[in-house]
Order: structure tokens, then sequence, then C-alpha cells
RNA sequence: GCCCGGGUGGCGAAAUGGUAAACGUUGCUGACUUAAAAUCAGCUGCCAGAAAUGGCUUGUGGGUUCGAUUCCCACCCUGGGCACCA
């Protein structure tokens, strides 16, 4: 054994060029029978290469489509690169090479560091969203969008990163800041494309009830989709009192203003009324009030503030009395007063609310600053009060009957549509021509790719124009409609793009011609296991279900979700607790592991350090164990190759337990357990020495999804010409999963005094008459009388007094 | 503030109503060795005890049960999502 050491190095290359050179892992192009399509989220390929928290999920993924296939299934299981976007950009810019070439790099590093990891993708559908082969049909999506009315141009005032230079969609912020470089994010307005997201809010929501996917994901996209239920209200404004009247002309009689509240059952108790700044009426209002002066002043330093300031709930409030203004409370008669404050925002809601002191919060705190009157309409028993015919009322009852005689119901969202567009060079063009006479005009399907030109100077102009617009040769173009000059849009699209379909780009990866076949996509749809990191639960998941869920109406997608099972895998943290990051100096390279102790113990170390979906550190310690796991089964099946060996019975029994368990625990990503199993496992034979030709043959089996290459190396030792790889997964034997002796524990009132051994088929009178001869339950019973006896067959025994 | 997780040995954890701590790591002891590494064997939750054994122990307090890490109630801590969203 001493002069065969087990060399990781020699074995490992050795199958990854025979996998590579015989196409073991290339999937046909339907599948011929059971499918699974098993899919990780493609990484963007970035300047720092991969650490070893990258390919944690891939290693699941690995390992669940081994299994899947060693079952009969076709598996589909491809990676690819999505390589557009602001990270890629902006290290380019940094280390100032051409983002394409940069991109170039980055990705056959990466490329290499997956292929030392022994991955069984199918490399012949590798994918890359720059690729103009691939983006053609980004772009064509779009046009589909723009054609169906989900895409369109806009000028309100967006999201801006002054750092990046580009605008940005509500996705992309985090606490009011770019979520790529942590800049403050200033409201600007400009020419912006914006996609309906909003119209699917309800399909968006509905279609998380039919997904099996992690409690976590599921409320994160519901918060984000944000879905309140409740009334909108009209508020007529009175005629205008004197010195108002007097200040301005016209009236605002006959005027109203909608609000929309969650709370109609507290109608009666709405003693003011509050617009936001930005609201619609609010200069026609302005030259009627008393203090135009004062209330012009608070508009314009609302509009100054960063929207962290705006949306601080810890700030105190402020706003000013609309004088002159009143509106009429037409539930309670009263005459209210009309203000406006911007911790009102302009787009949620109607942009106005009915403030109810006595039950909100927020308007609590403003009529305590300003002196308003509060008034409780809901008492104790939350029954309403002072509320006129519906005193007494329950407040779920009363929500309704007040909205039906003071308004009507109404839903309110929090998503925002998707802006779209963005300032940059490396992003996929948006395939729209602006003519002169024909207006927006959409690039014709046969024309595109629209191709991103190659430039010299690609970094941001701060313009709120793209870099592209520089670009007069490219910009210039003919109407497609009319045929006149006319001017490309030089807006891209921003890094969600790409990732929004790809899964459906695999099934047809190679075909330039066509979107997807149509027949592949039945066949392979939907994808049945996707993992990847939770931080994509509010940005790339919502986005790909909206697209996925257009294309499924359109006919181009035959379900109406693209991901059926989700898994999210937990991250590696650096030894230290802290994320691994170049910034820390605390990364380390899976390249340096795999050479020092292999692909296989990696992966099975990292399927063993916890639960998978669980943020674990990276422990130098720890991979020991693993390394010593796979020496062991080597010196094992050195041991035992060529013996005729017999089983025992516990041999036997470990076996096919583990066939049991690793089976099971693998395709529910129990990954640590099923590890644990076969360790245990292995531990048992090791106690005889040797094993069976068809034990060691069945653990070869059960480990080879986690540890692919020396599976590979023990089974062709034992002289078996087809690869692992294709080998049949091993069933249980019932027969042996049934141990004739066991041990259970015996209980005096519930506290263990004694084990006995039985026979896994004694009787209860046998077990009992066992068990009260045991000294220790003697004693403990010490002559009383027992009441009760618990028996659990193979469990234990309870004799309770 | 609202919503969703989680809290178990020195450390990563296992057990989802039935012997708490499997599996791995760390540490200690021993075998082998001139020695070390590697390997193998034993011990390793806390307290008392020479041992047998007894008591305690899954964030805290209560409850249900013959029996609770697991189910129920309240609280504390912690990670995450949303958040002046009316």
């Amino acid at each position: 054994m001493a002069d065969n050491p087990y060399n990781h190095i020699e074995i490992e290359k050795k199958w990854q060029k025979r996998w590579a050179e015989d196409g073991t892992f290339t999937t046909p192009d339907m599948p011929a029978g059971k499918k699974s399509y098993v899919l990780d989220m493609f990484p963007y390929p970035s300047g720092e290469g991969l650490h070893v928290g990258h390919p944690k999920g891939y290693i699941a993924t690995d390992v669940y489509a081994r299994m899947m296939r060693m079952q009969g299934y076709d598996v589909l299981h491809p990676m690819g690169w999505d390589a557009f976007g602001l990270p890629a950009e902006n290290y380019a810019i940094k280390n100032k090479i051409h983002p394409r070439i940069a991109v170039e790099k980055n990705i056959a590093r990466f490329k290499e560091q997956l292929q030392n990891i022994g991955f069984s993708y199918d490399w012949n559908r590798e994918i890359n969203t720059i690729d103009p082969e691939y983006y053609k049909w980004t772009q064509w999506i779009f046009l589909q969008l723009y054609k169906k009315g989900l895409a369109y141009e806009s000028f309100e005032p967006i999201n801006w990163c002054p750092s990046c230079q580009t605008g940005l969609a509500n996705e992309d912020l985090d606490q009011g800041k770019c979520e790529r470089c942590g800049s403050i994010v200033e409201k600007r307005p400009m020419r912006q494309w914006m996609l309906k997201i909003t119209d699917y809010a309800e399909q968006l929501l509905s279609g998380l009830e039919t997904l099996p996917w992690p409690k976590s994901i599921i409320e994160s996209q519901k918060n984000w989709i944000g879905k309140s239920e409740g009334a909108e209200i009209s508020f007529r404004f009175l005629p205008l009192t004197k010195p108002a009247r007097r200040t301005g002309g016209g009236e605002l009689e006959g005027v109203s203003v909608d609000v929309f509240t969650t709370r109609p059952d507290t109608l009666f108790g709405c003693t003011y009324l509050v617009l936001s700044p930005e609201h619609a009426l609010m200069q026609n209002i302005l030259s009627h009030v008393d203090n135009k002066v004062e209330v012009a002043a608070y508009i314009k330093s609302a509009s100054e503030k960063t929207e962290i300031d705006r949306t601080d709930a810890a700030k105190e409030k402020t706003g000013v009395e609309l004088r002159g203004v009143r509106a009429k409370n037409s539930a309670s008669g009263e005459e209210i007063p009309v203000w406006v404050a911007d911790y009102v925002l302009a787009d949620y809601g109607t942009g106005a609310v009915m403030a109810v002191p006595a039950h909100d919060d927020r308007d609590f705190a403003f009529a305590k600053k300003y002196e308003l009157p509060v008034v409780t309409v809901v008492n104790e028993e939350n029954k309403l009060i002072n509320s006129g015919e519906f005193n007494g009322l329950d407040a779920e009852d009363a929500k309704q009957k007040i909205t039906e005689k003071f308004g009507k119901t109404t839903t309110n969202y929090k998503l925002r549509d998707w802006v779209f567009s963005r300032q940059r060079y490396w992003g996929e063009p948006i395939p729209i021509v602006h003519c002169e006479e024909d207006g927006i005009v959409p690039v014709p399907e046969d024309q595109l790719p629209v191709l991103l030109p190659e430039v010299e100077h690609y970094e941001p102009t701060g313009t709120g124009e793209s870099p592209l617009a520089a670009i007069t040769d490219w910009v210039s173009t003919a109407c497609p409609k009319c045929g006149k000059p006319a001017k490309r849009e030089t807006n891209t699209m921003p890094q969600w793009a790409g990732s929004s379909w790809y899964s459906l780009r695999y099934i047809d990866a190679k075909n330039p011609d066509q979107f997807v076949d149509s027949e592949k996509e039945k066949a392979w749809m939907p994808v049945d296991v996707y993992v990847g990191g939770a931080e994509h639960a509010t940005r790339h998941l919502i986005y790909a279900r909206f697209w996925h869920i257009v294309l499924h109406e359109l006919g181009f997608a035959s379900t109406p979700e693209p991901f059926m099972r989700l898994e999210h895998v937990g991250l590696i943290l650096a030894e230290d607790g802290r994320k691994m990051s170049k910034r820390y100096g605390n990364v380390v390279n899976p390249d340096d592991i795999v050479a020092l102790v292999g692909a296989d113990t990696l992966r099975i170390y990292e399927m063993f350090m916890g639960p998978f979906n669980q943020s674990v550190s990276w422990s130098t310690a720890g991979i020991s164990g693993p390394r010593k796991f796979i020496e062991r089964l080597w010196r094992l099946a050195q041991a035992s190759i060529g013996q005729d060996h017999q089983d025992s019975e516990q041999v036997l029994y470990a076996i096919n337990k583990s066939i049991k368990k690793v089976s099971e625990d693998t395709a529910t990503f129990r990954f640590n357990t099923a590890i644990a199993t076969l360790m245990e496992c292995l531990n048992v034979f090791e106690r005889e020495k040797a094993v069976s030709k068809e034990s060691l043959e069945t653990f070869i089996r059960l480990l080879a999804p986690y540890a692919p290459h020396v599976c590979e190396e023990v089974w062709g030792r034992m002289g078996y010409a087809g690869g692992i790889s294709r080998a049949r997964w091993p069933v249980a034997d019932e027969r042996y999963l049934a141990e004739k002796t066991i041990v259970i524990p015996v209980q005096v009132n519930g506290k263990v005094r004694a084990e006995i051994s039985i026979a896994r088929d004694a009787s209860q009178e046998e077990v009992e008459a066992l068990a009260r001869q045991q000294e220790n339950v003697v004693k403990h019973v010490a002559g009383a009388q027992v009441k009760k006896v618990v028996y659990v067959p193979s469990k234990l025994i309870n004799f309770v007094w």
C-alpha cells in the first residue's frame, strides 16, 4: 500500500482529460426519457478570479446532476458567462483595458479554474451574453416587449449614480445607495427606457404560490412587490376662504383630491389632508394659497433633499399648511385643513394621504408637532366609535362598509417599473431608431443584432448620454420606416438583461437563426433545480420571472415559470469570519486547494462543511478530514480488490443503509449528512480490513457524484470498462436494512436506567421481562407499583410509577 | 415598525416526539519509530465519585406528554428582507 499512495494530481488530470475526449457529458439535443435540467446561476467573470466560495453551488449542482445521470435521467447541466454590465466595465476602466479584452481574459481564467474541479458541464452549450449571436436574441426579446406595449420612453426623474454615471433601477439600490459602488444616489430627470413590470405585479405574486422555493426568498419577493389592499377616497376642496380668494384668480371649488388608505375604517378620524410636494395639483393650488412664498420655498427645499434624507423615518417630519385651502371630510362632515409635507411620497398610491393621527404613528407625530386635532375612532375592542352610523361595527367590517359608501377598493404595489437604460458602453444596444418624422421606430428583426461598436473611449460621459452618442458613424442611420436620416438609440441595456432569459438559450445554444427551437424548449423546460446566492432574490429572480411570464404569454416559452425548484447556497466566509476579498487579503484560491489535496477533497469538504444553505467559515484544519477519508477509501480498495471477501451482517447493513440515506440526502441537498453516512459506512468497512467486490462497488457508486475522479480510478481498477459516470445508481436491498439484534434503552419514569439487547422481532412480553431483570431497573423501580409500561417497538421501553 | 430564518460540546454540526451530541475537527494519552511526520488504538459536554453510578445540560421562563432540541405560550439574543409605502 505504501508503495502505491493516492496521487490526486495524476488521477484527476487523467480523468478530466478522458471525460473531455470521450464527450462523457455531452447532452443530447432532446431528452430520450426522463429529463432533469440542473442549472447554476452563471457568473460574471470578474478580474479577481474564483475564490473557494464560488464553486460551492456549482459542486452541489454537479453532485446532483451526476446522481441523476446515474439514475437514468438525461441531464442538462450547462455553464456560461454573464459578461455585460457594470462590474466588468468598471474593472476594465480601472485597469485601462478594453472591456472585451478584459472579459475574454477573465473568462479563460474562470473556465480553467472550473475545469480543475472536475465539473460535468456540457461545454458544447457554453454561452456568453456578449456574443452577438446571443445578444441578438436579447434585443429581439426587447422588441417583443416593445410590440406588446411593455417598453416605453419616460422623462421622469430616476435614480442616478454620480460615480457610475448612469441611471439605475430601484432594484440596483441598497438603502438609497448604488449597489455596485456605494455612492449616494440622486434623483435626476432624464430620458429613459422603462419596462412595465408593474403590469405583472399580480402574476409575479400569484406565481410564487406555485413554486416550492425557500420561504425566505418567497417572502423577500413578496415584500419587494409590496401589495397592499385598501381604498381610494375622494376629498372635495371647499370654496376658498376670503384672503385666499384675494390673492389668486379662479376657484378650487369642485376640484377634488384622491387619497389611498389601507385603513378606510378610520375615515371619521381624518383631521387633515397631506399632499406630497410633487403632487399634480400643487401648481394649481399654489396660485391660491395665502402663504404662497412659504409653500413654494418648502417645495423647493424638499426637491433638493437626497432620497436618503427624504425617506428617513427617524428624522423629524416637516410640512407647511396650505393656508386658505380647506377640504371636506364627507364622512364626518368636518372642514379640514390641507398640508404639504415631504413624508408623503409622490410615487406611491395617489401622492396624497388622509391623516388619521389617532391611528397612525406618522400622522400622530406630525399632528403633535403642528397642533392638529386627534380624534379616536376605533376603541380597545377594535370597534368603531365617533363614526356616526358605523359606531359599534367591527373594524374589519367597517373597512368594507365605509369603502362602499365613500370610496372604492384599490390595490397598490411598491414595485416600480424597471428603469431599463444605462448611459454606459458595456451593454446590449437598445434596438431602437429615433426618426424626426416617425418618432420611435423599432429596428426590424431581420436587422438584428444591432452590434455594439468597437470604440476607443468607453468611459461614461456623465452628461446623461451614453459614450455611444459620440460615435457619429454609428449613431447616424436610416429610418427603417421612411428611409430618411435618423439616429440610433444610444443607451444600453442593464446588467440584468442577458441573465433574464439565459436558461432558454442553453437549450438551443448554438442556433443563431432561431430564438429557441420550440420542440426542444418543451422537452427541457422548466429548469428543475436552480442554485445560486440569496442576494438575487429581488433582482435577477424577479426580472427573469417577469421576462419568462411575458415569453410564455407570447408562446415562446411553454411554462409559466422558468425555475421550479430553487436552492440557495450559503456563503463561504474567510477563516477570519469576514467576506473573502482581495481587500482583506483573505482569499483562498480553489486552484491551490486542488493542487494541495485534490478536487475530490475540495468537493467533499465544501459539501460537508455544514447545511448547504448556511454561511460557514473556511477552515484549513477542516480539510484534512475529507482528505483522510479519500485516502482511507483508497487503502481499503487496495486491500479489497482481487480478494474474495465475505461481508459480515454489519457491513451489509451499513452499505444498504447508506444507499437509502445518500440517495435521499443528495436529492434533498442535505449533502453534509450524506457524506457523514458514507464516512460511517467506511468506518464499518475498515473494521473488517476488506470488503466484498459488491460492497466496494456500491460504495464507489454512492461516492462517485461527490468524488468522481478517485471513484473512476477505483472503478477502472476493479476491472469495469464503462466509466462510473454512466454506471447505474444502486438500490437498497430491504432484506439487509433491518438488523437482527438491536439495543434499546430501558427507562424508569422517562430516565434511561439500562440498555438491553433484543431480537428485532421480540414480543413486548419478552422485552418487558428482560427489562425488569436489569439490576439498575430493579433498583429504580424499588418495589413501587408500576402504573404504566410504554413500549415503542425497536425504540424503547419505559416503566412509569 | 412589519415579515421570514436561526440560537445544541473548544469549533463545524447531527438528531423534527423515543438513549442529545452521529460525522468531522481540535486537544490529551498510548502503540509503531533512533526521532518526527503519517498511520493505528483509546479518551474528550459540565459537576461529584477510585469505580459502579448519580445529578445537571440543546438562549430564558412556563405549558402539554410516560418522555420535548423537536409541539404550544411568553420573553431575550442574533442573521436577513421590506420600510415615512399611508
